[in-house]
DNA sequence: GTGAAAGCGCTAACAA
DNA sequence: TTGTTAGCGCTTTCAC
């Protein structure tokens, strides 16, 4: 019915062990046999029971991908499609998993699910990879991680990242480059690690070109697209309006941009403004927001690829495994030349 | 090192087989027996080893989830969460794939996973449960589906589904109950198996309430916000406006209150808009959008329910067990009473 | 370089 | 109602 690994070692003329090395790469294995042995694999197309092989060498060839709120638009997706490809290649299979964060006993759960199914190694993405408690009870289990987007502690694991400071200070350059000088803030929630990473690059590209900071241009935000709107409200309500809004994320571009629509006021033709993460509100938008795009897909390709390596899982988390990816800047519609003048 | 099924015997002073059996809940176990053997459980926090159980069994206790929604709406996301916490309760693992429909070989790709995990099952969301082919394969593989929202062939399998036409009709008669008569529709792709579902609720309720459905009131969409911008724009453009805008999905709802929003018509106030799907959209949207939501994480629970029933899985599909559940009726800001006269 | 034996942790089949 | 025996398909010793 099933082929086995006896049916490969008997077409190939060769013991079930064998047919296992050629399986897992090891050496001490002729050229010739290692051929005749692949034929066969071929020839039966044959699979090896993962299950067999797990009860076997302690080795599960899972790897699980643990997420919190994935209503955040297009991240998990990404998340979610980047590592499964990376896990194809690499024969291994991924198990998502969502947790709770705030919910009490969580890391209870998130260990008995990773117990039963013997996971080799977890990916942790930026909500989930800020829980110390969590860190250490994998530490303590012996379970390789890697972090996504950590924030802090970069040296406790190896982690996978973008340069946050300086995509912030890409994108206030480009509107410094458009011919804006009086550039408005909206900040993130003060608990977000990103939040005083993109802030220090958008000041840091006001100070390379001269400009100054002035803190009533930066208001306070928390990520939503309620608050950007009450943070357009503070910038757009006097007559004296920037000409230019950096929103720390997309929601509260789209947030703000609707209080410049209310208000009568053209974006972009009198009002530019970016976002920050290329989610669903930015390409939703009307006009469409110029943003930051993180590669999700290949952070999280790179992510398993560190937990596969056996170095890695050996040293358990040595971060100087970690990687930093390129981040891209997305020209959309709603960013364009400083006018002329101010219009009131 | 790890707690194993003989520990739980030896702490229980029983043999392995009936601490199986107590797992397993097979009858012929003494109550007092079964007691002593789940203290041994609770005491040694034992997880039985899923591949252990897998190999010896043929079962594997794990069911796929297959999404394929590149935008991760939240509906992907509500999925996976109901049908994760139904497999907990149940003791079964989910294994979350994300296909692409529209990729050549995409069959191929989803069999080979299945047939690596040995999956007991597999739950068929929206767009992934129209293909044909694939249902074909996979009754030739003699493995188990549940679709949730199959749109056709309801007696193929079992389906879990809302009742899509009602759910039109209540929002229409909310708009009519709220003094409109004039009241337009857009449409949803034509491909989708909701498109034609949606209208004829639309138009049910019109009739029910002895209104004329007027032709020119009824106009085409995608379900995208683009689409809606553009039936937006065919239906407010002239002077004659109607008095409310029932839209297939939120998406397209958002899409025409932008258009409202241009042309200084207020909503509420002078248009009321609904949508359908209690979407991301329809909560960021300002005002908020009256929308229908499906109770998505039951819906995935109740397909987890019945795939893993034993007499489920033998029967082999039967779809006497299906279930329809109720769907709900979100009121938002975007509908009000309908204006005393026409605003042009 | 290659193979034989033993066993991973569990459950099916059969006894008792 | 409970226990015993024999594997599931693979990888690990450790021989050769």
């Amino acid at each position: 019915m099933t082929v086995t690994i006896k049916d490969v070692a008997a077409r190939a003329g060769v013991s079930p062990k064998t047919v296992s090395r050629v399986l897992n790469g090891e050496a001490y294995v002729r050229d010739a046999v290692r051929e005749a042995v692949l034929g066969a694999i071929e020839a039966l197309s044959y699979r090896p029971n993962v299950f067999a092989r797990s009860l076997s060498s302690a080795r599960s060839y899972l790897i699980g991908l643990f997420l919190d709120d994935p209503t955040w638009s297009g991240y998990a997706a990404a998340m979610q499609r980047g590592a499964l490809h990376r896990c194809r290649e690499r024969h291994y299979h991924l198990v998502v998993e969502l947790v709770d964060i705030d919910k009490p006993g969580f890391e209870d759960e998130m260990l008995a699910s990773i117990a039963a199914l013997h996971l080799d190694g977890v990916i942790l993405t930026a909500p989930v990879c800020r829980h110390d408690g969590l860190l250490s009870r994998l530490e303590a289990a012996r379970l390789p991680y890697v972090r996504v987007s950590p924030g802090e502690n970069p040296l406790r694991s190896a982690a996978v990242d973008i340069d946050e400071t300086r995509a912030a200070s890409d994108i206030t350059r480009h509107l410094i480059a458009l011919g804006h000088r009086d550039i408005a803030f909206i900040e993130g929630i003060p608990t977000h690690a990103a939040t005083p990473k993109r802030r220090a690059g958008f000041e840091a590209a006001m100070h390379e070109a001269g400009l100054p900071v002035d803190p009533r241009r930066i208001v306070g935000g928390d990520f939503t697209v309620g608050g950007g709107r009450v943070a357009g409200e503070a910038l757009l309500s006097s007559s004296d309006v920037p000409s230019a809004i950096f929103a720390s994320n997309d929601d509260m571009a789209l947030g703000a941009m609707a209080v410049a629509s209310q208000r009568g006021i053209a974006v972009p033709e009198q009002l530019s403004i970016a976002g920050f993460d290329d989610s669903y509100s930015a390409r939703i938008a009307w006009p469409t927001i110029t943003t930051i795009r993180q590669p999700i897909m290949e952070m999280a390709a790179t992510a398993v690829d560190i937990l596969v390596d056996r170095q890695y899982r050996e040293t358990m988390q040595d971060p100087t495994w970690s990687r930093v990816l390129p981040h891209e800047l997305i020209l959309r519609e709603s960013t364009a030349p400083a006018p002329a003048r101010p219009f009131r």
